[in-house]
DNA sequence: GTCAATATATTGTCTGATAAATCGGATAAA
DNA sequence: TTTATCCGATTTATCAGACAATATATTGAC
């Protein structure tokens, strides 16, 4: 069972568990946020894709339907495929905006999130007082304690993503739960951790354990500004790596 | 040119304009929004769906993938599609969205985004009001002027949508645009309007102005309130054509 | 020089065939 | 009886080759 046969009849149709359009579609779809083909560039043909990637023309079509389905590109017949202008990528997407935390633009990228955040956090944290269930409200004092005791750093991360979108869950908006996950999983996906003094960390659990608070004692106001207060704290961290570093791991958290 | 021979050689291989896969795309994903297929259904298979629309598979197939683009459905060989947790969807998506809008769950899709809105908008204007260029204060101003000069109700929501579009712009996050973006274009697609009588319309385009005059006296937490202040009336029209209206014509503008 | 017909290149669509993956049942073994 | 293994069937994944539709570019006519 560990060796089998596997009668590998053609060139590896898949690659690492992913299908391949899959595959051709994230590489396509890279290579435009990243700005190898700016807006508006013709890109390669069918068949030009085909060739490069070694795979049939329906996988190459396939991939475009999906980057299509994102508004990165638009084709026509006889024109050939184009990148759509910028503003109307569908940038609230979990791969576009991988995709973006992957680009040189990175810096740029992490600002604005952040600001984002600054925008989202605090109401949902404000409606969250207001609204939370008592079961949502134990996902998100269990998952705060649980930031508290984590004994490894990812252990930690995981606890505080679990803890921000259980409090956006208990906001109770439907559009606002996706918009959480999404900025969560783009700034995981940069593998980068934030890499406090164990003081930085004592201070962000105080506040993390602030907004727990608040949203207990049914507080929007007060959860609001406990939440504006994480992100400045979380702010300062960014600045400092920011300017400090060249090239040092540079660094955000969920939190 | 207005007659043109169109030689069908085939049965119609495209509708009104729009290519076919899009077509059969818009098709399935609608249903499965509107809950035809709840998740975890398995789909018909491509032969069914190809016997099903009278069009070739590749096009079926190219229509899964855009939907797989939005998480809406996934799979496997000799599984199938099927569709995905709900929570899984991009439902910050424009079409994802407009199917929502158009689902019997539109009620719900209504409360959701005007609370949405709640969230995004005051913040919007508030950053507006810190950072507009001229250029970009101009464009406020104009949409906002227009808003005031339309002579038909339709004009008047273009320019309501173009007024919250500049806004957005000029708040300067690029996360902010494109979910500007959606909303208008959802509530668009409802094909409804905001019928109010002559003095409601005035109060309306006050607010609107008073909007204006905030960012362009760069006071944020003035546009803040004056941006809920408006919401607000917009609550109230839709509360009274809730409870009021059986099927009338019930109503949500861009504003 | 302007306008119309034609050539051409590219995507859109259809069809048929092979590969891979997995479920379900049948079969064999403990 | 229960468990493990194998085989067949079904469905998607992929390939390959064809024709249709369409818009640009070229060419020709006036």
């Amino acid at each position: 069972m560990a060796t089998k046969p596997r009668s590998v009849g053609r060139e590896a149709p898949r690659i690492g568990g992913t299908f391949v359009h899959f595959s051709v579609a994230n590489e396509i779809g890279q290579r435009i946020v990243r700005g190898d083909y700016p807006p508006g560039t013709i890109l390669p043909n069918e068949a030009e894709w085909s060739a490069m990637f070694g795979v049939g023309r329906s996988v190459v079509r396939e991939a475009i339907k999906m980057l299509m389905a994102k508004n990165l590109l638009a084709s026509r017949p006889k024109i050939g495929s184009w990148v759509e202008p910028r503003e109307r990528w569908n940038l609230l997407d979990r791969e576009v905006l991988t995709w973006y935390a992957a680009s040189p633009e990175r810096r740029t990228f992490l600002k604005t999130v952040q600001e984002f955040r600054y925008i989202i956090e605090p109401e949902a944290a404000a409606l969250a007082s207001q609204r939370r269930s008592e079961t949502q409200m134990e996902a998100i004092s269990k998952a705060c304690h649980e930031m508290g005791t984590a004994r490894t750093l990812s252990e930690r991360t995981a606890a505080d993503t679990r803890f921000h979108l259980a409090i956006l869950r208990a906001a109770g908006n439907e559009l606002l739960l996706p918009l959480g996950a999404l900025i969560d999983s783009a700034l995981e996906g940069l593998f980068v951790f934030v890499t406090r003094e164990v003081n930085d960390l004592r201070h962000a659990q105080d506040l993390h354990e602030e907004i727990e608070r608040c949203i207990r004692l049914q507080r929007p106001e007060a959860a609001r500004k406990a939440v504006r207060r994480l992100l400045a704290n979380t702010d300062a961290v960014i600045a400092t790596q920011d300017s400090g570093g060249s090239g040092v791991r540079s660094a955000v958290g969920a939190s």
